[in-house]
DNA sequence: CTGTTAGCGCTTTCAT
DNA sequence: ATGAAAGCGCTAACAG
């Protein structure tokens, strides 16, 4: 009655190498104060029984897992998705591993497991972390290391974000720079960190449009999904505007379907614009016009702030990306009257 | 020079209780042969020191980690993302942990993650598996319990899948039944199981198609990207076909929006059907008609074959879904000539 | 350079 | 019902 399918373990193979324990647990180590030749035979005598460490005894004793988690408002959301892809693959590249939490938008869920899965990783990269400031401030310290992502910089672990505000004083900048002057804006989550971004620089490129003409922009409360964009479509539609500013590409979309259906010519009779460059963006009728957040990129740079706290020591600075403005065929200048 | 900063160990709340390290032990794990009262002042301790037990260090006494492992091929999939969602949802209900893997179409990289990750894992879920059979059969052994998505059922461990076959015919009769007699079918990556299976289905429904008009299906080899969808548009407009059955989603909206350049009418000239009902099926102009593939429904029965054997130990039967046709606005019965 | 010994933090016989 | 002691599989002092 032996233990045939069980793995093998560190003892068998010192036994069939013929030494001990450290030896084998050194010379499979690379420790360089082994004998060469030794570490041959341990080596020879581990790929014959095909013996690997076994992960979870090195983690109790070495006090690490190679495992960070990444907690995940919504596993649904597209810029997530990318955040996970960007993030996981950089982690790989660096031989961790990557455990992954949905607190499907649930404030409890994220501080719970923010916390549970922390116990079993060497770090925990919080996403767009939903619960209240506070609350975050009191939970860092326990999970540290941490890495937030896009969140304010008022915090106590690293950061790593998009600047919203900049992406969308491009699209403004992009929209007059083609002659409109009567803009909408369809607000989103309107308590959210990145609307008030958004909302503040749609204001700062009001204020600083200091040329003979105005700038007007209307601002609609729509949502952040397709049928919010839809839902506004008539709304839009009177408001009189040459183009519209959606708070993403979903709304964004939805609008646009609103106005086929309408037989609105986008960017003929209004010019749309979105926010995200989600993967569909590109493959709307018209493609859409919006700001790119490098969400791959994002994760990237997570990982790479997780990384520098679970080696090095030294704590990363903020690092805020720069969304891209990706031109497509939703906006155009605004038709001659 | 104490130990301030680090967790309390069962030690201290050993202590602090004034018992002994087994005594919290199974008063924390709710060992019934505790003395009430007792019990009580061992979680007050534990409460009272913010005490949690390692999970590592339990992992490795009992030789669980209540954390499976899920070896993705590719991140960017919409259906992989869904499958990831409903697997990591229902796992989480049953208090278990999930660990992502992504091997980017590597097909040595999807061998050694899985070998990998089981080692820190419970078990490991593939999904759709690139690797050949001969090599999958040889490695599923070593990963036991295993669960294995997307694959054909002769294989040593539980299998869920969906039906593609089945969903391939539902399109196909919901075409023949608008009165499309003439199609084309867009071929994807003709070497991949699920290629096989809709082909299959199509020669099945031609060859069953036993009423006085023939029903007449070519074959257009494209791919499985949007662009591969455009890429076609001008031969399947040349085909004579009145409807065209697209490998998946992805390549009908590229063939719909290079019909919507070309002032083609969808469905009124020319009808079309995806695959999958990835997220934005519904929202092209006009919405696709397709074979809704229950991505959530299937992680989750992955996770529920994967629970049963770390349970149960009774393993689970093959699980086949089927795939639900969505009639929306991208067919229509042909045009009258 | 190698072997012996002591834990990592916890669960679980085995006594009592 | 409780405590003492063994040990999960491995690494890292500590001797030699």
């Amino acid at each position: 009655m032996a233990r045939e399918s069980s793995r093998p373990g560190i003892t068998d193979v010192a036994k069939l190498a013929g030494v001990s324990l450290s030896t084998v647990s050194r010379a499979m180590n690379g420790n360089p104060t082994v004998d060469p030749a030794l570490a041959e035979r341990v080596r020879a005598a581990a790929a014959e029984l095909g013996y690997t460490a076994n992960p979870v005894a090195r983690s109790l004793v070495l006090g690490r897992t190679q495992t960070v988690a990444v907690v995940i408002p919504d596993l649904e959301n597209p810029t997530f998705q990318a955040i996970l892809r960007g993030l996981s693959r950089a982690a790989t590249a660096d031989g961790y591993h990557v455990l992954v939490a949905d607190s499907r938008e649930d404030l409890d869920e994220e501080h719970a497991l923010a916390r549970a899965t922390r116990l079993r990783t060497d770090g925990v990269i919080l996403c767009a972390p939903r619960m209240p400031e506070e609350e975050l401030a009191a939970l860092l310290p326990a999970l540290s290391p941490a890495v937030v992502i896009n969140r304010g910089p008022q915090i106590s672990a690293p950061v790593v974000g998009a600047d919203y505000g900049l992406g969308m004083r491009e699209i403004v900048d992009h929209l007059t720079s083609l002659g409109h002057r009567r803009l909408v804006y369809l607000a989103g989550a309107t308590r959210s960190v990145t609307h008030k971004a958004r909302q503040e620089a749609i204001a700062a490129a009001v204020s600083g449009f200091d040329r003979l003409d105005r700038l007007e922009v209307e601002e609609i409360t729509a949502g952040v999904d397709f049928d919010s964009g839809t839902a506004v479509a008539d709304q839009v539609l009177a408001s009189g505007a040459t183009a519209v500013i959606a708070y993403n590409d979903l709304v964004a979309m939805g609008l646009l379907s609103a106005l086929t259906v309408r037989r609105v010519e986008v960017p003929g009779q209004l010019s749309i614009t979105g926010f995200d460059d989600i993967p569909f963006a590109a493959y709307t009728s018209p493609p859409l016009t919006t700001a790119a957040v490098p969400a791959v990129d994002l994760g990237a740079a997570a990982w790479a702030a997780m990384h520098a706290q679970l080696t090095g020591g030294e704590p990363t600075p903020a690092l805020t990306l720069t969304p891209t403005l990706v031109v497509r065929g939703s906006t155009s200048a605004p038709r001659e009257d």
